[in-house]
DNA sequence: TATGAATGAGTGTTCATTCAT
DNA sequence: TATGAATGAACACTCATTCAT
């Protein structure tokens, strides 16, 4: 697998998707795969077929196998590629401060815009999290444990800059989760856009995150 | 469907899987869904083919279809269920308190001790939340409206009780994420039992959605 | 098979269907066969499955096998009472007369009248003439070739009184052919009941078989 | 339906098993339509398993779609193909005169010739008259209505001509019952060729639909 | 570079039938 | 007498994939 002319081909796979592609072959295969995203999206990953794939994006059945050599590979590329450029794109944006309250700000920013202006890639991401195996499922986890390690690094600083107490895996695991879930519920026109959406989300992160009178333990259950 | 077996012995859905079925026929059933959770938790719902839930239930492939009409409706048995028990179970607890916020710790505690009680069964349902098609769909996501409305009026009570600001449509959406995705992480060693987590999120929700000057505005981003 | 219950039961197999039967378990097994000659009509033999027919006959599954031991039989044991009956009556109606034209009548108006007024039985019985094997196809094709021989003699008579020379065979198997294929085509509103059509069909064959100037050699083809 | 390769491909339909037949996909496609008719004439449409068809005709199961997009499309290209090249032929002969009498004789001949040399083909065609549903089916039948309509039409000439009273109706479909009866009895060695059995039921069938004193009405029954 | 042709293995589901009760 | 439960074999069809061209 590792040496066959198409994998060394996508040898920079962050570019997979992106419009900086320069070859003819690279071109075909950003397309592809955004029409893969778009099946994926609506189908999931087992519920699409390769016959799916093919139709939606034009080309013959066989001629996929060009460009992929297996449709684990086609989710692996998808994968790889969106979350290569989410961390990419959030590790520019935090150099931008130190603050550690801004930085958390434009960590839920940058997650927002980027899922909500790649929804579909986004919830593939997100829901077709345990299909990859063996090498393209480790090499995705790798991924997701950078963006992980980034985020509680983050969490870390303002926890210390504000001596605060909470768990920061429990925090950034549910920061995780609010932002992962919107795919199931978010419509444009009723909650608005990214920056509205993260506004309202890092409000209720981050006064969630920091110590204040206003909980009662007494109303604590069990 | 109308009259068929196994549909008139389950006009008393919410017990297919409890402990509380009386017939051998009902016992044989609950069993198999049992089993058909640990199957779709692993592989998915389009993943798990009938062979594999009929291998896992120890029955012959033909067998299963005594007791279901088809894949999907062993997938609608499951979300039925699982969904009206939780309902079910936070009706009740509800009603031993009447403070706005204890009956939100109420809510998320009631929520998370189900969820890592019935992990497998929870995944399922949120992992394979648009499957269903027509009646089967329907049905469940009429469910699914009914706790979203508990909740949301939960959450209308602590709002107005405490004359808040926040979108209960957000918060709430936000306090599902938090609590749905931790199927994706959680680690009973690490994280501690529901009580725990669930006092830990329930901090950090409460908090979240209460006013305080701790959120600098000028810390937000764009 | 021979000696089993169901079979030794049925050891008078011509009145399987008829008003006749005296113990229950006939009377059970004629409303059986009354309700598979529905369903095989509508939906061919093999279209239709036992399912289909213990639906039809309100009776369980498992409970048909008490009263035939087979799909196969239970075709079987509506062919021939189909067959048995339509020779039985014929045998009675011939005997009335003589006449060697009449006799043809009463032969077309006797398949007629039975056929219309049983319209789905005979469809059945022409319809899946092949399917029995066996045992089983070889007695009912036997009734066929008794039914067949009987005609044959009618023909035969009549061609023997009027010295005539067309085939019996050829003429027999023509007739049949006119007689069996009205299940195709036959609407009472627009074609009247046996006795017209019968007329019709009647006056066609009879006259076709005579010899007669009118028939100019010279219009044959080839 | 619109654009499978399968379908545009037999854009010139009645070509489908014909000899004329162009490229290698037309080729192996009237191949295996040869062969399926053979398996379909054995074991009727509903006792042919996809299997049977695909052994008869030395190819793959999955290969056999690549054909056919199912096996009710199957049935139908057969049925398509046979109806419209006997109908073709029909027309073709019909062209050479106008005497009336002639005409019937040249549609016999043409009618039985089809059905002797394609005696298989002809079975299925009437033996599964009824499976095709809605559009085949709907295609079919329109195909079977524009036959009926010639031979209606043939007939009715001829009725003009000698100012005779029968009805048309229940003549051609006497004639069809006559004709399309024979595959459950024909035997070339007994029956000769359709030469000499068009010649005998043109007989028939023509001084039958002709007035004659030689119908005793006295010999009428009921 | 791209595809038509082809396939073995698998899909969900139904089949006729059996058997303990 | 009658049935619920159960099954092995088969059903039509689709799967991801390969290969000659």
């Amino acid at each position: 697998m590792a040496a066959s002319p198409a994998t060394s081909r996508l040898a920079a796979p962050r570019y997979a998707l992106a419009s900086s592609a320069k070859s003819r072959f690279d071109r075909r295969l950003a397309k592809i795969l955004a029409h893969a995203v778009n099946v994926f999206y609506e189908k999931g990953y087992e519920g699409a077929s390769m016959r799916d794939l093919s139709r939606a994006s034009g080309m013959s059945l066989a001629g996929m196998y060009h460009y992929f050599e297996s449709k684990e590979k086609l989710l692996y590329l998808i994968q790889r590629h969106t979350f290569s450029t989410i961390v990419e794109q959030l590790r520019g944006k935090l150099d931008s401060t130190d603050d550690p309250e801004a930085r958390i700000r434009i960590l839920i920013l940058n997650h927002l815009e980027y899922f909500l202006a790649n929804q579909k890639a986004m919830k593939v991401l997100s829901h077709e999290d345990e299909v990859l195996k063996n090498g393209f499922g480790a090499e995705v986890r790798s991924l997701k444990r950078e963006y992980y390690r980034i985020c509680l690094d983050v969490l870390d600083d303002f926890k210390r800059a504000n001596r605060l107490g909470f768990s920061s895996r429990v925090a950034v695991l549910s920061l995780f989760g609010m932002m992962n879930w919107i795919y199931t519920w978010y419509n444009p026109r009723v909650d608005g856009d990214a920056a509205k959406l993260s506004e309202q989300m890092g409000d209720i992160f981050l006064r969630g995150i920091q110590d204040g009178k206003s909980v009662r333990k007494s109303a604590r259950v069990n």
